[in-house]
DNA sequence: AACGTTCCCGCAAACGTTTGCATAGTTTTT
DNA sequence: AAAAACTATGCAAACGTTTGCGGGAACGTT
């Protein structure tokens, strides 16, 4: 404890009588390296509490084990649970991870991007920054790294791509509020075509068509930032029209939200008179009265495995870059927002 | 782009005729370097886009301008959102961050500590785990690389500490009950005597004792586990007294929420009958009706303060190592759970 | 004119590890 | 018994950077 010194290989070596290279080899179980000399360098090395200096290691090979991770923003929820999923897988192949924030700006993104490959980075997780338009450049840094998308995704990028499969998802809640007998079923959702929005539109869209429910361009509302104010204003517009409708389906737990409350706040009945579905599975969705009935994203398994993904490519890279998409499984959590026990 | 070839200092140096070294230290400033030198080096730097191989620095250098972050929870609200602050402040400085969980528990504490370390980072900002008993492992740590606290603190550990002032919030937060006239005011804390638990159940007795209003035990309650269900049961057992407390002080928006919840439940109104406020403002204290007054922690902030203080300690290390505390304040966002407008 | 300073710069070692190549000893093949 | 092949190990270079030391040139001081 009081010397504060490293035990470095040429001191096993020195202690050993061998050469640097042989413990070296005898450590990394190299084939070349016998039995013996092996062990009695393995207990040698645990005795002195050796361990390898992972800058001359990964000055060396150029592998630093290290994912790095780049999200629009930590602190949303959704993302957090992602996070966890991630740190957990990496944290069982042995790498470390760093994270950074793109805060939604392109150029940040960029930027990250280069200092994690500067950095060392073996690959790269992103989650796209909103309105990632000019992918250029983030082309010219994949054929320096492994790249794999989660959640934010853009098929202009040729790589594999880990997501929620949001249309099935979006249609398995219509077809819930289908089943309820409802028939007038008003969508929340952005205005700007997002991956997300577009997918989870989509699968609104075929559980009509599905049940020959025709389509109603009055019940589409869009926003430009699908938030809990914006749920409130979208459903006073829907509460001003001469037909209401009997439901609604918010992309957004936050909008289903502010749905719900301005519900209340005209003494709506829900889910009599109006139901409502959200998107999510936020911790909120259990607070609102009534609670909400929403998608339940499986974010740490989300985050598992795009890990899983990476790693694989990292361990044996993949010669031609090409989109390749997976897509994971949601389910409906049913609350009293759609549902009178 | 064609050629994938890294640019050194070497390739440099023999652009420009002259040694290795000139060019390293022309590229950091050296005094001993002229300025025309200086301009031609950084120019033709610039030119072919030179990045200093991390590695090879770190390696030579001991530094790694990384800062390792341990947390029992990343999905944890509040700890994202002093993440973010972490994040912000350490890049401003020119620091990468890597963060990992502990899962609050404490051998996972110290392995991810030891491995932080072996990785080379230059400091570390740690939550502690709860009920980090042995404190011996953490100590010999500390003499190997700089160490902040933060949020979750130990006065066992001699390092800086970077908290909420919790106690002087729940004072505030108990006067302003007293404020609205209240008099038999309840709190909900933890049965483990965890920092933050201590030091809020101390502002709540000063508050009471500042006014003269005596302790009652009865009034004091107590659980393992300061969560939403237990907030709903303890309220259950305040509700059961003969002598009903006319407000609640709950340690957690959790709880408080859970307060609410069952207040509403038996139809209770308020605040007029019994007021209650949380502590956190958590997202889902404007979700709850009615919303809650609850303690708004700056957790960003603690973040930035904490990275600064750290990074300060890495650039100009400390000899004496000193438990110092520094508090942040906080301040009470007053909503309709205490207020009736 | 001799000396002391100051200003720039280069040489070379060092950091800890990996790895191609060489080599000594041993076993197998011819 | 000589040649070939294999086994286990060592030598030394290499990765890209920083830095102590030394020294030549230019300048200023007596």
């Amino acid at each position: 404890m009081a010397k504060n010194h490293t035990v470095t290989l040429k001191e096993l070596s020195k202690k050993l009588n061998i050469s640097v290279s042989t413990v070296s080899r005898a450590l990394n179980d190299h084939p070349d390296i016998s039995p013996i000399t092996v062990d009695r360098v393995k207990r040698l090395a645990n005795e002195l509490n050796y361990v390898p200096n992972l800058f001359a290691k990964g000055f060396r090979t150029k592998k630093t084990n290290i994912l790095g991770v780049i999200v629009p923003n930590v602190s949303h929820i959704y993302t957090t649970t992602i996070l966890k999923g991630i740190l957990d897988e990496a944290e069982l192949s042995g790498y470390r991870v760093i994270i950074s924030e793109s805060k939604n700006d392109e150029t940040k993104q960029v930027e990250m991007l280069q200092t994690m490959i500067q950095f060392g980075a073996d690959g790269i997780l992103m989650s796209l920054a909103k309105k990632t338009s000019s992918v250029n450049k983030i082309l010219s840094m994949l054929q320096r790294v492994p790249l794999v998308l989660f959640d934010k995704v853009s098929d202009k990028i040729p790589c594999t791509q880990i997501v929620i499969d949001e249309e099935e998802a979006a249609y398995n809640a219509v077809q819930h509020l289908i089943g309820l007998g409802k028939e007038r079923i008003a969508i929340l959702k952005e205005t700007e075509n997002s991956y997300n929005s577009e997918k989870r539109f989509a699968g609104y869209k075929r559980a009509l068509e599905a049940n020959n429910i025709p389509l109603k361009e009055k019940l589409i509302l869009s926003t430009e930032d699908i938030s809990l104010i914006n749920g409130k204003r979208l459903t006073n517009v829907l509460l001003s029209m001469k037909k209401r409708p009997d439901a609604i389906f918010a992309i957004t737990d936050n909008a289903a939200i502010g749905a719900i409350q301005t519900l209340n706040k005209f003494s709506i009945k829900i889910p009599e008179e109006i139901a409502v579905v959200g998107f999510s599975n936020s911790a909120s969705a259990t607070i609102i009265t009534p609670s909400l009935t929403t998608v339940d994203q499986p974010g740490e398994r989300l985050g598992r495995t795009a890990t899983t993904y990476l790693i694989k490519e990292i361990q044996n890279p993949i010669e031609d870059l090409v989109t390749k998409t997976i897509e994971i499984k949601t389910n409906l959590v049913v609350r009293a927002s759609t549902f009178k026990g």
